[in-house]
DNA sequence: GCTTGACCTTCCCATGATTGGAAGGATTAC
DNA sequence: GTAATCCTTCCAATCATGGGAAGGTCAAGC
């Protein structure tokens, strides 16, 4: 089968495939005498595998883990549910903070008219200077979560 | 006042500040005769409606047509209610996307042990193979929503 | 056998917002 | 006068993904 074929039966483009063994998530496949990638069904259920994490918004780095637990038979289920529950606290955590930017929008909005009048408490808001700005550099960094839709 | 002073009063790194001014964002400062950018506390206003902005996920392009708006003494509020709640749209869809993540793993997470045994519901739903994969591009990009965490 | 179109290859670039760092000049405090 | 702390510009990296160019390969139809 050819990275077309492997990429329409798995759902992960032809281009990521490239990529994924690129960073060695996937082993290098066989190649034919002119240079073609060669996959087999047992790499499809591969490609599978890692597309069906990456819905579930994991990252390369945590899937890197989730495929070799998978490939694993004596893999501990405790290994997995860690990574699952990190990745859970995670989400949690962005779904929070993406709740308080929407509803403090649409509190803001709810008291905008909305009309032809310049008056309009969401840019207050936006320029009210009473409040204290200089919270800089929290914690940890976010990422990849939001790329999952763009495939 | 230097560009530190102003990164540490408005609560927008130094780096940033440049890049904003790179991109267009804010207008170019006068400068020392050495060359060091100057700041009024006008200016630093402005970094904080930024900053506001960034905290609600507005895209820098939003945030271009939000200051321009705020300095608009004619603006119609409908104007930037529309930015607002278009803005509340795409939290809205991607806080689903993820709840939808969350919960889908917490379910499975609950069904798995997480013992030193292997057998885990979770790897194995993720090796599932006879759920519809092929669903390929859908719909828009996301992105710039996870960073105003990061800062 | 030859052309055509659909595939494949590698390589580079762009995204978005942000941070990190290097190399070098300016200012300030002692 | 020197050291520390600022500032400057420029380049690179992040993370997952797509776009596209330049060129090679393969299969089907004539």
């Amino acid at each position: 089968m050819n990275i077309g074929q492997a990429a329409a039966a798995s759902g992960v483009s032809a281009k990521m495939i490239r990529y994924y063994e690129s960073i060695g998530l996937i082993p290098k496949t066989v190649r034919t005498e002119s240079g073609y990638r060669v996959y087999s069904d047992h790499d499809v259920h591969t490609l599978r595998f890692i597309r069906r994490s990456r819905d579930l918004g994991f990252s390369v780095e945590q899937i890197a883990d989730l495929v070799s637990l998978w490939q694993d038979r004596e893999r501990a289920s405790k290994d997995v549910k860690a990574i699952a529950l990190e990745h859970v606290g995670v989400l949690e955590r962005k779904i929070r903070e993406l709740q308080e930017m929407a509803s403090t929008l649409k509190h803001l909005a709810r008291n905008c008219h909305g009309d032809a009048r310049p008056h309009c408490p969401i840019i207050e808001e936006l320029a009210n200077d009473d409040v204290t700005p200089p919270a800089t550099k929290p914690d940890a960094k976010f990422g990849a979560l939001g790329k999952a839709s763009a495939r």
